[in-house]
RNA sequence: GCGCCCGUAGCUCAAUGGAUAGAGCAUCAGCCUUCUAAGCUGGUGGUUAGUGGUUCGAGUCCACUCGGGCGUACCA
């Protein structure tokens, strides 16, 4: 439809030359008497052409050529908008294109040929993943899948330390419970791993080895066991929510080719870093942010912004168009550093795009549940999903914008569990899947032969509704936000309930039936493609 | 103190600078001898935290105030 007008005014500035180079938008209007789309060029025209816009707006209508079978209806509104009527057939003939496309429909190759890279969860392996990980997670996996439908090739990146503090912490963690596994008494202490996890990899060692690690360092096999019965369990949680990283990148692999001394070399010869009481600072000052930091501490162990460079200008090499980062709120301070230093490096940073959610806090029967993974008062994501299922997890991190704080009543969520909106879209689906089981039985078939008789006013706004889809995921996925897709998806299934309740298809004249088959069957395709972007299940029965 | 984010119905949240701020939950009243009632119809519920400004038009942009979150490490 936008298209369709795009085009008429593209013929029309002939006439009108003011429109050339106009700022011409078209938008759905909220409100339905409204019509189907809706310009405000008029009112963006009345300053510069120092004319009253609704004078303006009348010269323009009076120039557009009306096709009366495409556009049923033109009028000026209010200040000076301009408001377009559909027609029902033009509006129908949607359908077909629909049903032609089935699984393909909505996507786009606007960004076609492009490549770009998600980098999202990134939890070092030091415990299981949290509902603060949850959201990290399923929002990164669904920006991914909202930039392959508009056309980008995506891959999936998942950035790990299993070096430094935290790892050694770690890995003494599994020793210290170790050791009380063979009866010696230890102090656990305050600042070690307090987790159930612990002990059972500890209990695990000790099947397999008995008493024999008993004077093994902690950063041997503790540690490496530590780190790979974590990462496991990391993986199986995530697959859980069918999510699946392609890369997963090993930050010492920064170290072991060379680019950490390589970078550290190229800060010295451009002059963008100095030495300081032993250190290595960067000269982020000079670079237009606030103050330098260290980047090489005293001790020769370098920060974590030198690697976070190091590993951002690896990403930025391998030639993708656009680098996601999917942060927390806790990081919000470390990119702008990171951002300016390669932008002093030489890189062109408008190809990374930094995505920071703000955190969800978790609250169980009213009270605040304060997360930590080293002191263990923490809601595992496994837990949650668990608790309500993947679908819900996935719809209900993809439903708030993620600039939001979020609050997360565990308690209401599993009492509530059945009235959660996911099953409101499912229902839909499984309500069609149900005509479908119908149809065969009474034999009929969808037909596209006579759309022209869907005009009532619950059909034409479900048509209306599935028409949008391309456009909404084109703007999810141009504006990071997932939530476009849920509240689309809620405003489709009522439409879509909403026709079920008033136009029945059973006791229907055939012409009309069939052609509210093929509705039906579109509707479907949409449900169906917009879940699966959410990567939420579309069941046929519930 | 400074930086980033947020403040919308009782609760959880929507709303490309557009016309009368919307959903779900909760609550009240209706609708199942016909394709799934996890549904549909109607009602109650708002000074969009506050004050000023920009604009033909502000929940949205700007300034300030109040309130909350996260940062502000030679932790990641």
């Amino acid at each position: 439809m936008k298209a369709y007008l795009y085009n008429l005014f593209e013929t029309t500035s002939n006439a009108l030359t003011y429109l050339k180079d106009s700022p011409l938008t078209f938008e759905a209007p909220k409100i339905e008497s409204h019509g189907d789309l809706s310009t405000n060029v008029a009112l963006l025209l009345s300053k510069s052409l120092k004319r009253n816009p609704r004078e303006v707006a009348n010269e323009i209508i009076a120039a557009l050529p009306i096709d009366e079978s495409i556009i049923s209806k033109i009028e000026l509104a209010g200040p000076g908008f301009i408001n377009f009527f559909f027609s029902p057939a033009f509006i129908s003939s949607k359908i077909k294109t629909i049903f032609e496309l089935g699984d393909n429909y909505g996507k786009s190759k606007k960004y076609a040929g492009k490549k770009a890279n998600v980098e999202f969860v990134s939890a070092n392996p030091t415990g299981p993943l949290t509902v603060g990980h949850g959201r990290n997670a399923v929002f990164g996996d669904t920006i991914a899948s909202l930039l392959e439908w508009v056309g980008y090739e995506v891959d999936r990146e998942y950035y790990f330390n299993n070096a430094g503090r935290q790892m050694r912490v770690l890995g003494d963690s599994v020793r210290l419970r170790y050791l009380q596994i063979l009866g010696d008494e230890i102090d656990f202490p305050e600042d070690h791993y307090q987790g159930e996890y612990i002990k059972d990899i500890a209990q695990q060692l000790f099947n397999e080895h008995k008493d024999t690690l008993r004077n093994e360092p902690a950063e041997g096999l503790f540690k490496a066991a530590a780190e790979s019965e974590i990462f496991n369990d990391i993986k199986k949680t995530l697959s859980r929510l069918k999510i699946e990283h392609k890369i997963f990148f090993n930050e010492n692999s920064l170290y072991e080719e060379g680019k950490i001394k390589q970078l550290l070399d190229t800060f010295k010869e451009k002059n963008l870093s100095y030495e300081k009481e032993n250190a290595t600072w960067l000269k982020l000052s000079e670079m237009g942010n606030e103050q330098d930091k260290v980047i090489v501490k005293s001790t020769g162990e370098p920060t974590y912004r030198l690697p976070d460079i190091a590993y951002h200008s690896v990403k930025l090499n391998r030639g993708y168009d656009l680098l996601v980062d999917i942060f927390g709120s806790d990081h919000n301070a470390t990119y702008p550093d990171v951002m300016v230093a390669l932008k002093n490096l030489g890189y062109n940073t408008d190809r990374v795009k930094v995505l920071i959610h703000q955190f969800v806090t978790i609250l169980d029967n009213g009270e605040v549940v304060k997360m930590s993974t080293r002191k263990a008062n923490y809601v595992t994501l496994d837990e949650l999903t668990d608790e309500v299922g993947s679908d819900v997890v996935r719809y209900f991190f993809n439903m708030r914008n993620i600039t939001t704080h979020m609050n997360f009543d565990l308690a209401l969520a599993k009492k509530q569990s059945d009235e959660n909106p996911v099953f409101y879209l499912q229902y839909a689906h499984a309500r069609i899947c149900s005509i479908l089981r119908m149809i065969e039985s009474e034999s009929l078939k969808p037909s596209f032969e006579n759309l022209d008789l869907l005009v009532m006013p619950e059909e034409q706004l479900l048509i209306k509704k599935l028409s949008k889809f391309e456009e909404e995921v084109l703007n999810s996925a141009e504006q990071f936000e997932s939530q476009r897709i849920t509240n689309y998806l809620e405003d489709l299934a009522t439409a879509f309930h909403k026709f079920y309740t008033f136009c029945r298809i059973m006791g229907t004249e055939k012409k009309l039936a069939e052609a509210r088959i093929a509705l039906a069957l579109a509707a479907k395709i949409v449900i169906k493609n917009g879940l699966s972007i959410l990567g939420v299940s579309a069941p046929d029965k519930m």
